[in-house]
DNA sequence: TAATCTAAATGAACGTCATTCATTTAGTGA
DNA sequence: TCACTAAATGAATGACGTTCATTTAGATTA
């Protein structure tokens, strides 16, 4: 062993330089990826979730990823299947079905309200193979059923009350002066009134008054639309 | 005039190299930016709207652009506040309040589907100083205080109604399999059962029979919650 | 056992994009 | 007349996603 004083493999406790090549056990996996992106997202938002930034609190090299995901919409593919499963369904299972879509929806809009950069990708993306958004699509419709919900409008009432929800994920994270008219208010009174009107009430910008209006709504609206024609 | 046979300011039809310096009349301005992003879009939708692209439609240096805009942010606010324009409020001056909030509804959601890509920026931007976002808002308000809604809720019921609507106008542009469940049919019955049926029902996504469905609920249900109470 | 194939890593390079900056020219106000 | 501002060019920058050649390790096959 001549002239060794830098060890080439080191044990030390930051970094040690990794040479190029297949490493003795993966470094890398969907579970990783995944739970690296979510703290990630976590801590700086998903403006912090880059290829690189992902790479290297993985420690590992960019490339490296891509034998794993095909793209960054991959990882969030991955992303959302794990927020998926953290949506609340258990109350179809034995709670009326007014209370259990209460319950649901608002578990909904909790998870994706901190990820609305998710929501393009929900919401164009096809569900196939996509394991926890189907178990929880079964979850809901299972529990429509059990309402006597007639099957061929189950779907379209689901896509509904999504819509509602992803639009109110998006209103959770509005500034609190989003309404503020500013030098135009002269020229649009009505709305400004209003908008005063409602500044007293709550806070500001109380989105969750209008998400709890709009659901409880949607929620008569599609019992008395659909079911009452039924009995 | 001596050994002039190239001319230096050609007339010539196509592209004329023009010379660094202020031109003898402004080529760029709001108006002259915001109609070339629209059209850039229309034709080729969101991913080809760069600020290179737009500059070069509009024969110009990409850098000139920021002598009028901030950022690429300030041409979508552009380009959103032309759309608004196209909402149609009209009925609210003089429908029924049901049917006038259907009417806007609809226009709302056929204008910005073919613009997903805004919905970020109208749900998250503050209206200030948006002229004609307030204006449109105005008009809505009006509406409902015409119909004898409590103006401390209707800010609130906006808001509900539009959270619907952006998200319809994801649903629109989900692709028509976005229900095909894949190899996980088997473990999800009901959900697969009920995408069979809806199937038969309509094509196969009909965004529009999910929308109508929300809509009417939606309205049924919010002048049940609000205006009931106040009789 | 040797040869081959595939999996999983590195690191260099690329192309696209938004944005900035120095520079040039034209109008405007003191 | 002089300074200042407006509006253009063109070069440069720094992210970022992605690809590719290369290297090494394990798996399969002859």
């Amino acid at each position: 062993m001549p002239d060794g004083v830098l060890p080439r493999k080191s044990v030390s406790t930051k970094s040690a330089r990794r040479r190029a090549g297949r490493p003795l056990h993966a470094l890398l996996g969907h579970a990783q990826i995944t739970s690296a992106a979510l703290k990630l997202v976590s801590k700086d938002g998903y403006k912090a979730l880059t290829m690189s930034s992902l790479a290297k609190s993985l420690n590992v090299a960019p490339s490296a990823l891509y034998n794993h995901v095909r793209s960054k919409q991959d990882v969030l593919v991955l992303v959302e299947e794990a927020l998926m499963g953290r949506v609340d369904v258990t109350a179809f299972a034995n709670r009326p079905w007014a209370e259990a879509v209460s319950v649901w929806a608002r578990s909904y809009r909790n998870v994706f309200s901190a990820h609305v950069p998710l929501i393009p990708v929900i919401a164009l993306l096809p569900v196939t193979n996509a394991s926890q958004t189907l178990l929880m699509y079964d979850a809901v419709t299972k529990g429509f059923l059990r309402a006597g919900w007639p099957q061929e409008h189950i779907i379209d009432a689901i896509v509904a009350l999504e819509s509602f929800i992803y639009g109110s994920a998006y209103d959770v994270n509005a500034p609190a002066d989003i309404f503020s008219p500013g030098d135009l208010a002269g020229q649009t009174p009505n709305f400004t009134a209003a908008v005063a009107h409602r500044s007293n009430q709550h806070g500001a910008n109380d989105a969750d008054a209008a998400f709890e209006l709009g659901l409880s709504a949607l929620i008569a609206g599609l019992s008395a639309t659909i079911q009452k024609p039924a009995l």
